[in-house]
DNA sequence: CATGGTCAAGTGGCA
DNA sequence: TGCCACTTGACCATG
């Protein structure tokens, strides 16, 4: 499978969400969230209108030769406040979820969550940890019901997200709450490492996760120029690959610094387009491509290679 | 109806 | 101390 393939974009169809409104990322603010909460009518429209939109992203993706899809977490807003099993229209939002993993099955599409960096499995708090817990299994839970592996091909990627009291007993936290998790949470749980030199490189994950609780890597290449554990990038890549199954290919994530566009901005920030050659240094992964212009930055990617400077400028024209 | 201020959550780094 | 950045900009009150 060639590399081109392999690549995915995260949430979002900038196409389908400019032109035709299709998104599943509708959402509420709290007030109107406490307003409507007695029947949760407001939370179970938006997530059914989610849900059909997503069916329609995954066919999308199928006409344009896209595999590799990340979910929005936001599909259900407000998830962690209620079960989505609950919702007034889940009879309907099941069906749709039903059809959407099918179909991505039937298509040999990847889908996969990234629950966000309020999930903090290793919190000191335990109020946190728990929290995390309900929603990492809500996130599985809604991927049993689409009829997806329980395996890392549909992962739920996260970070360690804390170093408090020691990267060693943060990480020894991280573990121990693992093993409360649901077998099918456990069995898709992926780690990713951080773009912080004081946080988890590619090394620490592999000896503080990796060989305790035996969850694979996801290689983040563009965090791995902030925190290399003194690894090369191609070191650590193979690294992390080592980690999954043998019959689940990895998966990689990938951007650019935003400073090709942005000089000012704080390097770690990703960018529109893709800047570097996109590699998976020979190992197969899956490429998760974290652009802030997502499938069109791939789609520009494959058809024209790697982005140049000069044509930032000629996008702010067209935009405008 | 367009737009700008504001928005659940945890954590760490930086001005 | 307060903002930015990260999984994803989207909601909604105001003019």
């Amino acid at each position: 499978m060639d590399i081109k393939s392999r690549l995915g974009y995260p949430c979002i169809n900038v196409y389908l969400q400019e032109t035709e409104g299709i998104s599943t990322n509708r959402h509420m603010i709290q007030k109107t969230f406490e307003a409507q909460k007695s029947t949760n009518e407001g939370v179970s429209k938006l997530a059914l209108q989610n849900v059909k939109d997503l069916v329609k992203i995954i066919q999308w993706n199928e006409r344009n030769g896209i595999k590799f899809f990340r979910m929005s977490s936001n599909i259900f807003p407000w998830m962690s406040e209620y079960e989505i099993t609950s919702l007034p229209d889940w009879p309907l939002i099941e069906k749709n979820l039903q059809l959407a993993g099918k179909l991505a099955m039937q298509y040999g599409q990847r889908l996969t969550y990234h629950p966000g960096p309020f999930n903090v499995l290793a919190s000191q708090s335990s109020f946190t940890a728990r929290k995390t817990r309900r929603e990492l299994n809500q996130h599985s839970q809604i991927m049993d019901v689409m009829g997806l592996p329980a395996t890392p091909w549909a992962k739920i990627n996260i970070h360690v997200n804390t170093t408090q009291g020691g990267k060693e007993a943060a990480a020894e936290r991280f573990c121990t709450q693992f093993e409360k998790l649901d077998p099918n949470t456990k069995a898709r749980l992926v780690v990713e490492n951080d773009d912080k030199a004081s946080q988890y490189s590619v090394a620490d994950l592999y000896e503080l996760i990796y060989k305790k609780i035996g969850i694979p890597i996801t290689f983040d290449v563009h965090h791995h120029k902030f925190c290399s554990g003194n690894m090369s990038h191609e070191d650590a890549a193979k690294l992390a690959v080592s980690t999954w199954p043998s019959d689940v290919p990895a998966a990689f994530h990938f951007a650019s610094t935003i400073n090709h566009e942005e000089p000012e901005k704080m390097a770690r920030a990703h960018a529109d387009w893709i800047y570097d050659e996109v590699t998976d240094y020979g190992t197969g992964a899956w490429i998760m491509c974290e652009c802030k212009a997502k499938e069109v930055a791939i789609q520009k990617y494959i058809r024209e290679g790697v982005t140049h400077s000069d044509y930032v400028e000629k996008y702010e024209l067209i935009k405008s």
